[in-house]
DNA sequence: TGATATGGTCGATGTTTATCGAACACTGTA
DNA sequence: TACAGTGTTCGATAAACATCGACCATATCA
């Protein structure tokens, strides 16, 4: 992690259009980290604790998604990263949508095995 | 249209799944069609008459894809095929997503130009 | 019957994107 | 310093999918 990778992680978008909203919930992996990291309390998850079915590259690119469309906030924390769910300030953004997310039962594929 | 197609027309799934709704809705053609269909009564919008930037081969896949996902329903009036807003199913399955799309300002991109 | 209008189907094309392995960067520890 | 653990970046690959032109089917009307 250089010194300008870290502080992208703590950069969030100011504006989100409805579409990077709807691109970054359309994939079932980044539905399953949402509902991973809404079962957990705020900063006890970094990356690699998620059950998911894909390598660490996919993985950090579906979190680096999560991201860009203000749905996660990241920090460091020595070697891991660790994961924030933004969830009062995406409800205040587009009501009602990570609700849905949440709401959804986990497929065998992603995630609760 | 054929026999075979006329009935698929009037058919609407009965469970649609969270990812065919999100794929449904992911596309910006398909929001502009939504949000001028909410702004019209029911049956009285055909689907040549959506003001979008494609052909009408796309706008027919459009159309299926829609339907497909229990957003919209269709009946054939004569040549034409009309349209109806299934708003009150779909916001039963999956409450606060249409108000999101239907929210969302007009491009200069798809419709309302 | 022919002409016109509406809409669907088919095959091809281009773009997007999820995925992977390999290499790299950083942190913490022995 | 060396090593192990965590995460990112890069290049390549494959699968979806939005798009189009061309053709087909149906309905209405002259």
């Amino acid at each position: 992690m250089s010194a300008r990778t870290r502080s992208l992680t703590h950069a969030h978008p100011t504006e989100v259009s409805l579409q990077d909203a709807l691109d970054a919930v359309g994939d079932p992996v980044r539905r399953a980290i949402l509902r991973e990291l809404a079962g957990a309390p705020d900063w006890t998850r970094a990356c690699g604790t998620f059950d998911l079915p894909v390598t660490k590259a996919t993985r950090s690119h579906h979190f680096a998604v999560l991201r860009a469309a203000g749905l996660i906030e990241q920090r460091d924390e020595g070697p891991r990263r660790l994961n924030r769910l933004r969830r009062p300030e995406f409800d205040r953004r587009f009501p009602g949508l990570l609700d849905l997310i949440l709401a959804e039962p986990a497929t065998d594929q992603c995630g609760s095995a």
